[in-house]
DNA sequence: AATGAAATCGACCAGCA
DNA sequence: TGCTGGTCGATTTCATT
């Protein structure tokens, strides 16, 4: 078996119903969901605290709007760092402490880091640059701005292909 | 007034105090919130159906392990388009449309769309390329491998600044 | 793994500061 | 507008199958 399957203890169609319905929004009503399912609602809610337990579900989140808080500005950086230094874990974590960036991404190639930040202005930006220009190893950085960025979809099951979701399907069930 | 603001209702520090306790794990039960911020249940519930309806709160969603699903490779990918194709509009969202992709920038440079997407494997990002090339205006792709992702910090409350925070605190309460 | 009943918690309402 | 306490409905738990 793949190995990277190890984590999913055998999901049926069931599961991935829920999973698709409440990564999408988890404010639907359990009976919502067993009318949809043709299940009793005790029964939507093992499944649910059985995908929480076992980590397919890693948390309940709130997604708080950016503009909100005036985060209208988004960059992408692309950030080098010295070849000798070999400690491109401590380096990513530093960049992932720094304020305003979202998410560190460490790369293959020329370009070390990618980092992509939601900021207030320009001059934070800046700032931010400064901040990751001062950590230890970094060589220097090439920013791009976001003009308009298409809806972030994050859901997982709406990424999966058809032939992932009947290898899931078929492997137990 | 700063115009970006124009969308956050005068938010106090203690919609600040839940929003950062939310955006993190909304499993998390009233009687927690009321006692760590000395209020009554009814009055945290009350901030937070709020919340949801001004649009501060977009939704509350389930985070899905990907690796369950074995998608355990993430590629960042660069998009030209054909300069005589002004349907920027239109190419982005095809590209959100493609399975495996989860985000799609359009960006200031020669480089026109930024996109990151999780797969399964080499074959299914070549797949996945493929699919990209075949829309309508594109020019040509570049694509690097991540090697590490460092934890996604997808918290607008944990990104913003100091000034930021005062500045929405001193701004009507 | 699923069910129904019992306990617990969240959603809503009327009234109040 | 924001909060309280109380009521009702939904969710969580548990014994049982």
């Amino acid at each position: 078996m793949n190995d990277a399957l190890r984590t999913a203890p055998d999901l049926d169609k069931t599961d991935l119903a829920i999973l698709e319905r409440v990564e999408d929004d988890f404010d639907v009503s359990l009976e919502t969901l067993a009318d949809e399912l043709n299940l009793s609602k005790s029964a939507v809610h093992y499944r649910l605290k059985k995908l929480k337990g076992n980590g397919v579900i890693q948390g309940i989140t709130a997604d708080v709007d950016p503009l909100t808080f005036g985060l209208e500005m988004v960059a992408i950086t692309d950030v080098t760092v010295t070849h000798e230094s070999g400690y491109s874990k401590e380096i990513g974590e530093k960049l992932m402490d720094l304020k305003g960036i979202e998410q560190v991404f460490y790369t293959m190639g020329d370009v070390d880091f990618v980092t992509i930040s939601r900021v207030q202005s320009r001059d934070q930006l800046n700032d931010l640059i400064d901040r990751i220009v001062a950590i230890e190893g970094v060589n220097e950085t090439s920013s791009r701005f976001v003009m308009r960025e298409f809806g972030t979809k994050r859901t997982i099951t709406a990424n999966l292909t058809e032939e992932a979701r009947d290898v899931l399907l078929n492997s137990q069930n």
